[in-house]
DNA sequence: GATAATTACGCAATCGATTGCATGATTGCG
DNA sequence: CGCAATCATGCAATCGATTGCGTAATTATC
């Protein structure tokens, strides 16, 4: 335990005669301009000798800026999140912000709980990816001043810019295709409805087939409590026992589509000779699962890219610029899961 | 922005009509001891009253603990990292431990890199996962006295504690499964020399096939120059190449796997029929891929968990108790990709 | 009941930076 | 050459906690 003691201001001070507060100023690039030139170059020079490194946490305590954001996602181990937070990364890390990332399981107390944590420990700004429609805890940190941008949440309140896929554009993108297909009887496997996600697409699934002339009384929905295959093959069982001549089933991702997938198998269907089935995010690997899933492509890279923007001009106080909304394209990304339904 | 004004110390001082050390004390399960009951009593309701939150800045600069520690991983987005990093969280969180992230991409600047950034924020302690073999900066740093252990990586230095999977039995274990399977030309799809996993089970491989009275010289090896789909392709089409009678290929990691059943495909080739192939680490949604890759099942969750509780226990300054080197046993998961060789 | 030991709390320094204000030195202007 | 304006730098407070030491008040001891 022998750490080298840091350098600090007080140490370049005393070494090159000056005041600790004149070494302050030459350290820094917009205040050194009221210095002698030479005097800022000696500064320098015996910093660098030194191997001085500023301490952020002295510079956080005067300044109140930790230049810390908190990330926080429902779980890691879900694929479509890495990219999000890898997009985030290449925005935060250059303007010299580091992330706290915490998952919060999509559990109320939890998502209160850390977002406490990330409060004490005076993150400078948030992003919060896919919250719970019903959890208030983030409404009102946002509003109590601390930035916030939300991910894959749209939000009523208005002080909160959002960041999402055009969910409703890629569910209809998705029925139109099973439409063109030949499909009439399209049951929606859904999302958890207190996630926006889930909610979003659901909402999404009932406009488009009420255009097509369904009524809301036809319509087969059966709705996941969490995005999983488990979910998935439950609810897939669900809609074949209650609406058994469903030729196509709308997904609400690609989780929920692969227990789909594996309930039709159980029962001896077929995909997609018996039932077509799509999902929604396209997540890696997707395509080297038979039979191919067709599914809606979403940029999640860029959408974790541009919550960061958003966010990083909010900390620079040019909140007015942010955009309230923003709304990614969404692409379908066709493979083997859809075809024409069976001939009757 | 008119964030409430934080409550502090000096606050509960005044409104207790005690000096702000004695609230300090009252506030430290560990202090208030040495406090009369009822002071502690009214100091700890007007704490919770004014919804008091300590300033952990402030107690980083004091103390010179930030209770943070750095994750230093080649890429979230390579799915098997993102257990490790629950695993760590898993320990840490409930500790008051937060965790900086962040993605090296295998880069040896980066890595030097990232690394002073941790150290400017001031962690207590580091995480390093797949560390390059050829990388200094880790070991200086830990030298220096900050406390780290890497997972994933064999050190020489015995001051760095390491935590890894049984890389070699796990080899051993798939050599000999295709050993009898009746395979004699086993090829091996090597991962990058300057990771420490790519190295481990290199070694590993050539020291079981010795085992089994090969010969250096006879071995067919191909080192990937990363570990994706990409290298496995092409070093597949290498060995197919230059060792047209290798019935068996022995993959560094699933990814690798993935690339060499591709590749197969690409020539006309059957998995398992003409060419059996294996993998390693038994990531998310293999077995959905067919033709069921035969792997090794790594405890990922797990190696972070216990890597986490190393550091920790550095951390409280119990580095004695810490053992230098911790092996994760594996399994070996058997599906389709494995089958007999043609017959000549 | 006088002195010593203990208790309970206050005082003030400290961690390492930033920053408004003061001040001495320099320059400009007439 | 004298006075004002400007410039370069120092001084000291501050951010919000922790902590060694000092001291008044209480309790213990004989």
């Amino acid at each position: 335990m022998v750490l080298n003691k840091r350098v600090t201001l007080k140490d370049i001070a005393r070494a090159t005669g000056v005041h600790v507060s004149t070494v302050s100023r030459a350290l820094d690039p917009n205040r050194q301009k009221t210095l002698t030139e030479d005097v800022v170059e000696k500064i320098r020079a015996t910093a660098a000798e030194l191997g001085y490194r500023p301490n952020r946490v002295a510079y956080s305590l005067r300044t109140n800026k930790t230049m810390t954001i908190g990330v926080m996602i429902p779980d890691i181990t879900n694929m479509i999140f890495p990219p999000i937070v890898r997009g985030i990364e290449s925005v935060m890390e250059p303007s010299g912000y580091a992330a706290i990332i915490v998952n919060t399981d999509s559990q109320r107390g939890r998502e209160a709980e850390l977002l406490e944590i990330l409060r004490d420990r005076g993150v400078d700004g948030i992003i919060h990816t896919a919250a719970l429609l019903s959890e208030p805890s983030i409404v009102d940190a946002a509003q109590k001043g601390l930035p916030v941008v939300t991910l894959n949440r749209r939000n009523d309140d208005a002080s909160i810019p959002f960041v999402i896929n055009d969910d409703a554009a890629g569910v209809r993108a998705v029925f139109e295709h099973l439409r063109s297909n030949g499909h009439e009887a399209i049951a929606h496997l859904a999302g958890p409805s207190d996630l926006s996600t889930g909610q979003l697409r659901c909402r999404a699934f009932v406009d488009v087939a009420r255009d097509h002339g369904a009524s809301s009384a036809d319509l087969t929905i059966s709705e996941a409590q969490r995005f999983d295959e488990e979910e998935g093959l439950r609810c897939t069982f669900h809609i074949l026992d209650t609406a058994p001549d469903t030729t196509a089933i709308l997904c609400a991702n690609d989780r929920l589509a692969l227990g789909a997938l594996q309930a039709l198998r159980d029962r001896g269907l077929d995909c997609p000779r018996d039932v077509s089935v799509t999902g929604f995010n396209d997540m890696p690997f997707l395509d080297m699962i038979p039979p191919g899933l067709t599914t809606v492509r979403i940029q999640q890279f860029e959408a974790g890219r541009i919550a960061a923007e958003h966010l990083l001009a909010m900390l620079c106080g040019n909140t007015a610029l942010v955009p309230h909304e923003t709304i990614l394209p969404v692409a379908l990304v066709e493979r083997a899961s859809v075809a024409a339904p069976r001939a009757l």
